[in-house]
DNA sequence: TGCATTCTCAACAACGTGTTGATTTTGCTT
DNA sequence: AAGCAAAATCAACACGTTGTTGAGAATGCA
């Protein structure tokens, strides 16, 4: 059933009628007859793939997750983490999902996706720090992490917000900066 | 129409009803049918003051925003701004209108509203620091900025989940930490 | 080619929406 | 305390979306 074409098809033109539909208008207000309209699919097919929109969100977002963690993974177990280079590959691949992350971190986006992404990056590096060096996990350090998940995170959107006038490198060294250094460091003189 | 009492009613029972409503359920699955039932008052007086429940969350939202204006503006038109004091007393309104916040910010809560909160954070804590020096603005301090409101934010979000371990004081000084020094300075040795 | 699965189509009851007009209740005013 | 205006209630309405159904057509698979 999964891998039927068919049912591929049905899938890919859906998803890709709701992102499109999710630029233009909140999520609350997007009706399943108006999706299928514009995704040029049966009512009916809708329900057989999908319970209702927020299914049809879920499972979007669970697929990003999965692709997500792969790209993370590497990173939490080096004996030595590059800490730029994550957030390079971070960056980049918001850039190459654009329209989707654009999506799902816009006015009409979704909190709790902004809440995975902000936990699962922050598990990942917080583990990567604490395979680098023995330490014990204080309140300090989770909420340390707590305010550079964030941090980067509310960059990601404000780059794709602003059409990315900065390269990725300059994002990711920028993002360096403010985790190693502080503001400080990015105020002349 | 404003000032009368059974105006004031009214709107302060949805309000409450509202709140509540969303800490159980994302803000689509409420209908204005079940509202009104909660707040036992009539559907067709819900109509008399508001659109739908969107408008309703507008108006809390709005209101919200003034009170937040008010305690923030005194830190931008200060000779010396004090960091600390701003955090704190943002931490410390958070705390008082606590399921406000939880509500707006919690799982089914308004990514718009989070962005807002940021981009009025951002604004007056960016303009106080122009204040103090004479800067040009440059790409490089507003995404600094936008990390900063970000991770403050982050915060906050995460400190009113996790029940508030930490005093409103530690928030604060963690919170400048963060801001000033980076990360290093919370890693013990 | 043949079989199974998926998609389409039309129809359905059920429900929430937003509005209406008539009526009752409430609160400001003097 | 009385009178007037404004707000809240109530019942009723047409309307659109929802989720489901059964039968038939189209499509993919092997």
């Amino acid at each position: 059933m999964a891998n039927d074409r068919r049912t591929r098809r049905t899938k890919k033109l859906l998803t890709e009628a709701f992102i499109e539909l999710l630029s233009e208008k909140k999520l609350n207000e997007i009706t399943v007859k108006e999706l299928c309209d514009k995704a040029d699919i049966n009512r009916g097919t809708f329900y057989l793939h999908y319970q209702d929109i927020y299914d049809l969100k879920q499972n979007i977002e669970t697929d990003l997750y999965a692709e997500l963690m792969e790209l993370i993974q590497p990173f939490s177990n080096v004996k030595e983490l590059d800490s730029y280079q994550l957030f390079y590959n971070m960056f980049l691949y918001t850039k190459k999902n654009e329209a989707l992350f654009r999506a799902f971190l816009g006015p009409n986006g979704d909190i709790s996706f902004l809440t995975n992404l902000k936990t699962l990056f922050k598990e990942y590096y917080l583990s990567a720090l604490l395979k680098e060096r023995t330490l014990d996990i204080t309140t300090n350090l989770v909420y340390a992490y707590d305010f550079i998940s964030s941090g980067f995170t509310g960059l990601v959107i404000s780059w794709l917000e602003s059409e990315h006038p900065y390269s990725i490198e300059e994002m990711a060294r920028l993002t360096s900066r403010m985790v190693f250094d502080g503001l400080p460091a990015l105020i002349p003189e």
